[in-house]
RNA sequence: GCCCCCAUCGUCUAGUGGCCUAGGACACCACCCUUUCAAGGUGGCGGCACGGGUUCGAAUCCCGUUGGGGGUGCCA
């Protein structure tokens, strides 16, 4: 989720100014890295439609960052060092400590198991030119000789971030805020690399959960994954405005924006530095709002993986709008019409129980709708007005007696307005669904 | 521990020294509408963390305190 939000604000840069929108996959980590999570990464950005100029991986770039790693040891930029981490732990005594230079002036050659590390220099600071957060200041003294390279030859992400960028004449560095502390290791290395204009930075406010944690894979209930959502029926412009509102907001009192909007108004200068709580609940207004403006075919459209081949039907068409503003979620869709596509109506038995079985006059209501309903006009309206009636004679407003046909009709007590769905079932499944209700009651009684 | 970042309703935000007795949205509550459920409408609840400055005037600028977060990996 994190991601897509860097993703999006990276892409909305790139293309109000014309510039390239470079997608990278950052596998430097041969043991961690798998294929499918790279897949996640090409459908999720399709899916919310962040379409990429350039894309490619940095596991194909293994000769460049060797190159680059060579250069900087040749200079003195670096220097190779055989500790493990429990050798400087315990001359540090100490976890958190970082690494403590022990090997700068060993002189030690390229070798299996050994690190390349940066020489950071003892004196002075740099500075951080922030988009978000201004200047930050970094004490060199505060920052240690990190690796570059890995004991089995293969680059750390820094140093090949840097190598890339620099290749690559990257001109924004928009990410999130945890990558701050590494921005003056990166210019350090810029610098060392010999690289052209330092790029601009943009350290994106971190979303966070309710308890304020950032937001993680390895927890469950964060729901980071775009592909729940998406499963779950939320709609990508959904996904994508609310993303966008999460640390920037368009001035004045407007929420909804279309992609092109935020690509007119989006300025990474007025992006806010506070985390965000990613508000599933809000997301979720947000969808429901996206669904009801849906055009009705649109609609029908989209929830053909949620309601399959039936979607396609003339009778899902028509309830189509009085769906779409019931609904939160795609995934919803199906629970509302299920009624359409079947002979045999499945019953919520606590409807059932409440609405027909313990209604005093459902009997009544159901024999009276049916004879009704044998040879009136097959009309909304007619519908309405003849069940009306005879709830009037016993006494019930439409409210009340409408409750036996409902879920004789459609099973169960809530549901699309029944009169309009009713209109499209028809006559004859109407009348079945009737009788059927009212040999179960008869049973049942 | 050390480094860095952050601080407006519960949440996301508007606000860039006077337009602020702080506006909107989500959530919540009430009422209206109503064929269920929604949607919609109206209203309500609720906030500038605290303390010092600067200024005629501060939510807005400065300092400090407190609180929160991130980093501190041969992860990214």
């Amino acid at each position: 989720m994190g991601g897509a939000r860097s993703a999006l604000y990276n892409w909305l840069v790139a293309r109000r100014t014309g510039g390239t929108f470079i997608l990278r996959i950052e596998d430097t980590d041969a043991e961690r890295n798998r294929e499918e999570w790279v897949e996640g990464i090409y459908s999720s950005l399709r899916w919310l439609g962040l379409d990429w100029d350039e894309l490619y991986r940095q596991s194909e770039r293994a000769d460049l960052y060797r190159e680059a790693a060579e250069k900087l040891f040749a200079a003195g930029a670096a220097y190779y060092c055989d500790c493990t981490r429990e050798d400087v732990v315990a001359r540090t005594g100490d976890q958190n400590r970082g690494y403590d230079r022990f090997c700068r002036d060993r002189g030690l050659e390229p070798g299996p198991g050994r690190v390349l590390r940066f020489l950071v220099p003892d004196e002075g600071a740099t500075v951080v030119h922030d988009l978000i957060r201004g200047e930050p200041v970094f004490e060199h003294t505060a920052i240690e000789d990190f690796p570059l390279v890995r004991g089995n030859g293969s680059a750390l992400f820094i140093l090949a971030n840097v190598v890339d960028d620099v290749d690559n004449r990257v001109t924004h560095v928009i990410r999130g805020e945890e990558h701050l502390p590494n921005t003056p290791k990166y210019l350090l290395l810029w610098r060392a690399l010999g690289g052209p204009e330092e790029p601009v930075f943009a350290h994106l406010p971190v979303l966070v959960n309710e308890q304020r944690r950032k937001l993680s894979k390895r927890r469950p209930e964060d729901r980071v994954e775009l592909e729940l959502y998406r499963d779950e029926g939320y709609l990508p412009e959904a996904m994508i405005n609310y993303l966008a509102l999460l640390g920037w907001g368009p001035g004045g009192d407007r929420e909804f924006l279309t992609l092109d909007e935020l690509m007119a108004e989006f300025r990474l200068e007025d992006v806010n530095s506070s985390p965000a709580f990613f508000d599933q609940k809000k997301l979720l207004h947000f969808n429901q709002h996206y669904i009801a403006a849906l055009p009705p075919e649109e609609f029908v459209e989209r929830c053909r993986p949620f309601v399959g081949e039936q979607a396609d039907t003339a009778e899902f068409q028509a309830l189509a709008p009085l769906v779409q503003e019931r609904v939160k979620t795609l995934a919803e869709a199906p629970g509302m019409v299920a009624f359409l596509f079947t002979d045999e109506v499945a019953y919520d038995e606590k409807d059932w129980d409440k609405r027909v079985a313990r209604h005093p006059d459902a009997a009544a209501l159901l024999d009276e709708t049916a004879a009704a309903f044998e040879s009136c006009l097959w009309d909304a309206d007619t519908l309405r007005d003849a069940v009306a009636e005879i709830g009037e004679r016993h006494g019930q407003g439409l409210g009340k007696a409408q409750f036996p046909v409902r879920v004789a009709v459609m099973g169960k007590a809530v549901g699309p307005p029944l009169f309009e769905s009713m209109a499209v079932l028809g006559r004859e499944r109407t009348l079945n669904r009737l009788r059927a209700a009212q040999a179960r009651l008869g049973s049942s009684a």
